[in-house]
DNA sequence: CTGAAAGCGCTAACAT
DNA sequence: ATGTTAGCGCTTTCAG
């Protein structure tokens, strides 16, 4: 005899006891219920009242041992509070849709060690793929990925060299269109207003990329402001207020995040400052809960909704192979921004 | 000989290989992984040379199958969407800290069916517990859920009949204090915005409650207006703008929720409207995020992370008898109401 | 401290 | 159309 530790419920029901319900073999009611092969349809309604009678819920874990095959595809992100990443879920919950594949969802808090202890337990269900957020892993993570032996899906930017398929934006492209927006509409004196934590990999890349477009056109950020925490309004204006209360004469505030920007902009607004003439604002991500502000923000479409349903697309069409996807983050002038001219 | 499928990747790595490149049995090696029993210094070392050394990742598919223990919390949630749930899972990450147990969610959309589909998906993986969002179930799903054999809460509100643990708030009892509040205040002409969701049920409840409460002090709603699709700042000065030009001499605005909310206090504001004399305006929920406004919106705490953290507590107790546990929601006055008086 | 044997619940492969 | 057999990779149990 097995033991069963005290806590366990009540023993588990097998499919034999569907069988013996039914009166047909074990095999039967497992064709009958994963609609295999052929079944008469006398025997199929009889399993199938039997596997209802008693309630029965297949044991998937015995069921994937077997089979082989793990109908689930690992999703590791960093955090679910920073509204992204939900909207990556989406894309990949989108993508995955006509499928049976179902993702899982792991966070690594932004913490590369949490990251690669989050990869390795998800490997270890053998799932049918892996997407992960972020080209920047452990060496022990990168490792775990090539050798997974199942389409890996590194997402959210391209800045980097990917273990195998990878599809995102180049923030770093991304932060130099910006800059190359912002000047090209009559702003000079500029402000880059970011996060703290060096653990925010794309953040950096977009400031990198947005002090690489100023230099390429002679100019360099005027000043910079850096919060550590969460984005948010509250965080958003006070940086605004620190930053503008040492540099009150900056002409455009770039911020790292719709967020920020929107707290920033409020700020403006209440202290009069005349936007976009006086100073402009841009942020990025394009998040559409903030449609209703009193000025639509500038920003950028991190385009998060695609990227996760083009990971679920390859992850689907269990592409082992790498095929980068770079998809082109848009800009959106809204009414932050002066004209173009 | 067992098939493998084309698709799958190099076959999988087993104890046995562990097994024979360190020269003991694949039970030692069980042991070491595991800090099961007592194993030598020098037989340790030995087995965790060779597991690294041939990256050894283990099938938790073949563990869970024996050992008839799977460390996973199944979590079943409407949306990502809305915020109020990754703050939930928050708090669920909270309380399962320093345990073993880590959370899979799955999202239901709203539907009930679809719900019922998710639920019987988690079952079949026979995790150690389960945690769903909303008394709210079909039969079936109810069914399932009782006969499970697991520890099962049932998350966000208390207003109905629950499976087995329960932890939220009272939503009927929120938006009833809620109405309190307002006409302690003096508020007499009330408009009601909220979701045209007849899945929201919460949504709904508070709104019952509030109703009732109104109606208790010889009152009833002035006016109400509805959407579809989600809340957020476009969605909350649409309707506040809506309700308004037909009800102008409303003085109280109760919106279903904060991210509404707010967009209606800027739209107010721009129209220069006085608040909060001329008219008051209060929201749900306590998004953090929205600090940073240009006054601070009356609210009561949904407290969905302590929500979380209960219930996975409950989960990690393996307490399978159904304590109830009550949160009692916040009034948090904000700037947008008058003083009590 | 280590190993051998048995089997978890299911499905692939091969009968019939 | 249905049944039989073998075993997925691991852990439990029991034997040393």
């Amino acid at each position: 005899m097995r033991g069963r530790n005290p806590f366990d419920g009540k023993p588990q029901m097998t499919l034999r006891d569907v069988a013996e319900a039914a009166g047909v073999s074990e095999m039967t009611v497992s064709r009958v219920l994963r609609n295999r092969g052929d079944v008469s349809e006398r025997t199929r309604s009889k399993v199938f009242a039997a596997a209802r009678a008693l309630g029965y819920v297949p044991n998937k874990i015995a069921g994937a041992l077997a089979s082989n095959r793990v109908n689930l595809v690992g999703v590791v992100i960093p955090s679910l509070s920073n509204m992204v990443f939900p909207d990556v879920l989406t894309g990949i919950g989108d993508g995955l849709h006509e499928t049976d594949l179902q993702p899982v969802v792991g966070t690594s808090n932004y913490d590369l060690e949490q990251e690669e202890k989050v990869i390795f337990e998800m490997l270890s269900w053998r799932p049918s793929g892996l997407i992960v957020a972020g080209v920047e892993h452990t060496d022990a993570a990168r490792k775990m990925m090539e050798n997974a032996g199942i389409p890996v899906v590194e997402v959210m930017d391209t800045d980097g060299p990917s273990v195998a398929a990878c599809v995102g934006i180049s923030h770093v492209a991304a932060g130099r269109a910006m800059a190359e927006e912002i000047l090209a509409r009559g702003y000079r004196k500029i402000g880059y207003l970011g996060s703290s934590s060096l653990r925010d990999f794309r953040s950096q890349k977009r400031q990198q990329g947005f002090e690489d477009g100023l230099k390429e056109a002679g100019l360099s950020l005027a000043d910079k402001i850096f919060y550590a925490g969460p984005s948010g309004f509250g965080t958003g204006r006070a940086m605004t207020e620190d930053l503008l209360s040492r540099s009150p004469d900056l002409d455009f505030l770039y911020y790292n995040t719709d967020m920020n920007a929107a707290g920033g902009l409020l700020y403006l607004l209440e202290k009069g400052y005349d936007i976009p003439n006086q100073i402009g604002i841009a942020g990025f991500n394009s998040f559409a809960i903030l449609d209703g502000l009193p000025l639509r923000i500038a920003t950028m479409d991190s385009r998060r909704a695609d990227i996760g349903r083009e990971a679920a697309k390859i992850i689907a069409g269990r592409a082992l192979s790498g095929a980068d996807i770079g998809l082109s983050p848009e800009f959106l002038a809204g009414d932050t921004v002066r004209p173009r001219g």
